[in-house]
RNA sequence: GGCUCCGUAGCUCAGCUGGAUAGAGCAACUGACUUCUAAUCAGUAGGUCUCAAGUUCGAAUCUUGACGGAGUCACCA
């Protein structure tokens, strides 16, 4: 960390002292001794007995001695088998401490100057978001932020799939049932209104199959297609989608409706946008409940025509191959994966094509060389080729493109299933979340002098963190398990219990409005002080590991790991009631920075503190 | 079958750029609220870090191979 730089520097000095060995900074890696042993720093040894030839317990306590000899910040080693523990003077800490209250944002890196682009979410207009979604969003939000307090300027996005014949399935089924009801008729959010279209026309259509199949015409397709062994139910499940395609009045009705839309035909785009707005309003509903937004919407409506450009490119460039039928391919197998079409033989995108085209636009639009996308780990492999598709059409950002893929969540009966009734409604989820927060609360009683409306926002405050936490504390590419019927827990190691820690330093501070004096001659500083400090102190690191990493659950542990410091200390060791004015002023100081501290990161997360719990 | 990801306490997870005796939370048991508010703290118990071999002074961490689980390998998105 760079508080230790000039230890670090200094130790440099002392190897080429001592023995004249040139030692490469980053080679000297200062870790927080473990709290068995005296120190607070611990340099490992071993690595250099090869070079010196000496044992590990020489070369600590001569580099010990030196040390303590030429810096100012060393006050004492020992060495203890290959491992050499330095002491820090008190002047070290209180200096460092000074430095973090003098700095503007803590937590905040240096500025970059260089754009990434974060999409996340990206739902279709025909369902509602679910619990999937939350994980997803939580993460993609949670990575522009942390993306942003490392210096980068981040532009956050999200593709909406509102085309297709599956959002025609939803308008047909309103146009045909929905009695010219809308959502503020009855009173539905505008997704959920929408997605119980779709919903309906699921249900419909099983009707309507499943009265086919009783048919003459279904019969004999079942007596000349079935398998011998097939039964009937096995025969039919499988065959729904032909049927859809084939033999459905309302499958027929949907694809009319879709070709319609694609050609521009007025009511249907009428109808299209006037659904649209409703699910739209549902989702920014959600989002201000989640509390995130976004810069940019990209619509596939949009886009999914785009990447025609790409495919010639890539053509000239001798990138992509034609075969004979015209439809159009890359190799991949020479970097490990299989052929891949872009082009089918009728001239129209694939997924593929669109994905390329789209981060093409995406680079026109705002010149970002980093775009991460947030999307579930079952589309590893497309990535994995978009990326290398991407790296041979040379295009100026393909080194930046990063898939931040996460694993999925699943209930204890499985995956989620829209078909099967088992998703979790990422608003009900909410609500529930904060019914728990507001039961967990009336146990405890009133929260003492504060309205009634200040109470509810800060219960709100405490369900949305416990979920936050909950989901984003797991490292992204694992996949986790969520049972909606086990309320989310609110102590331990919770949201709630980081926030407990920001409002107990609150309090405090609230108390000690005289007491942020100096701490100059303040000596001798307890264990517990300098562990709390160091933690601190190794925050800009943690930011920055985030960064690199992608990682929001770095930051969640981390944030933790403060928290429960602080409790540790909280309970040890007082505060207000301090020996000295010099001890109180100390404490209030490097508690405020804690407080400063945790709001950061948890910030960093997309979740509040409360004032007062 | 090929490729990718995951496998650490009963459960949920940290630790993984190799370093000292592998850490938390939940659940179980015990203790601490007239105190800077206990959504807290302290303690007990719980481990062949899936297995095997290799590299190394040193491996949960790196390499290889097995085993178990998930995903993917569409002219779907």
């Amino acid at each position: 960390m760079k508080f230790l730089e000039e230890v670090i520097n200094e130790l440099v000095v002392s190897f080429k002292t001592v023995y004249n060995l040139e030692v490469d900074a980053s080679k000297l890696l200062l870790s927080p001794t473990k709290k068995e042993f005296e120190g607070d720093f611990t340099l490992v040894i071993f690595p250099f007995v090869k070079d010196l030839k000496k044992s590990p317990e020489q070369i600590g306590d001569e580099i010990g001695k030196q040390m303590v000899e030429i810096s100012s910040q060393v006050k004492d080693y020992n060495v203890i088998k290959g491992f050499l523990n330095l002491s820090l003077t008190d002047q070290f800490w209180k200096d460092n401490l000074d430095e973090i209250v003098g700095t503007e944002v803590y937590g905040d890196l240096a500025s970059k100057d260089e754009k990434v682009m974060v999409e996340f979410s990206s739902p279709n207009t025909n369902k509602p978001l679910h619990l999937g979604h939350i994980r997803n969003i939580l993460l993609g939000w949670s990575c522009a932020k942390i993306l942003q307090a490392a210096g980068y300027e981040v532009i956050k996005t999200q593709i909406i799939n509102d085309r297709g014949i599956a959002v025609c399935k939803s308008m047909l089924a309103w146009s045909l049932f929905g009695d010219g009801k809308t959502p503020e008729s009855t009173g539905i959010k505008g997704d959920h209104f929408v997605g119980d279209y779709y919903v309906l026309f699921e249900t419909k259509f099983q009707e309507e199959y499943g009265e086919w199949q009783s048919t003459a015409e279904g019969q004999t397709v079942f007596a000349t297609r079935a398998d011998l062994d097939q039964s009937e139910a096995a025969f039919f499940k499988a065959y729904k989608n032909d049927y859809f395609n084939n033999y459905s009045a309302l499958g027929k009705a949907a694809k009319e409706m879709l070709l319609a839309w694609e050609a521009g035909d007025g009511p249907t785009v009428e109808l299209w946008k006037k659904m649209n707005a409703w699910v739209y309003a549902g989702f920014e509903e959600t989002y201000d409940k989640l509390l995130v937004n976004f810069d940019k919407y990209y619509y596939e409506s949009d886009t999914y025509l785009l990447g025609k450009d790409a495919v010639k490119k890539g053509l000239d460039l001798g990138v992509f191959y034609q075969k004979e039928d015209s439809s159009i391919w890359i190799d991949l197998t020479d970097a490990g994966m299989d052929h891949k079409l872009v082009q089918r033989r009728d001239g129209t995108s694939v997924y593929m094509t669109q994905d390329i085209g789209t981060a093409q636009l995406r680079y026109q639009d705002f010149g970002a060389t980093k775009m991460i996308y947030t999307v579930a780990d079952e589309q590893d492999y497309h990535f994995q080729v978009l990326f290398e598709i991407m790296k041979r059409l040379k295009e100026p950002f393909a080194e930046g493109l990063f898939h931040l893929s996460y694993g999925m969540v699943d209930l204890p009966t499985g995956k989620m299933k829209s078909r099967e009734g088992t998703v979790v409604d990422a608003d009900d989820l909410m609500a529930e979340v904060i019914a728990e927060a507001k039961a967990a609360s009336d146990e405890r009683g009133e929260i003492a002098e504060i309205s009634a409306e200040e109470q509810q926002e800060t219960i709100r405050k405490i369900g949305i963190a416990a979920l936050k936490f909950f989901m984003i504390k797991v490292h992204p590419k694992k996949r986790m398990t969520f049972d909606p019927k086990e309320s989310v827990d609110m102590q331990g190691q919770t949201g709630p219990y980081i926030q407990n820690a920001y409002v107990r330093i609150k309090s405090i501070l609230r108390r000690a409005n005289d007491g942020f004096g100096d701490y100059s001659t303040y000596n001798e500083l307890e264990d517990q002080e300098k562990v709390l400090l160091t933690l601190v102190m190794s925050y800009p690191d943690v930011v920055l590991e985030a960064a690199n990493g992608y990682d929001p659950s770095t930051i969640a542990n981390f944030c933790y790991s403060l928290a429960k410091e602080f409790h540790k200390f909280y309970h040890d060791i007082r505060i207000l009631g301090a020996e000295t004015e010099n001890a109180k002023s100390f404490r209030l100081t490097l508690s405020s920075v804690v407080a400063k501290t945790l709001q950061h990161g948890m910030d960093l997360l997309g979740i509040e503190m409360p004032e007062k719990m």
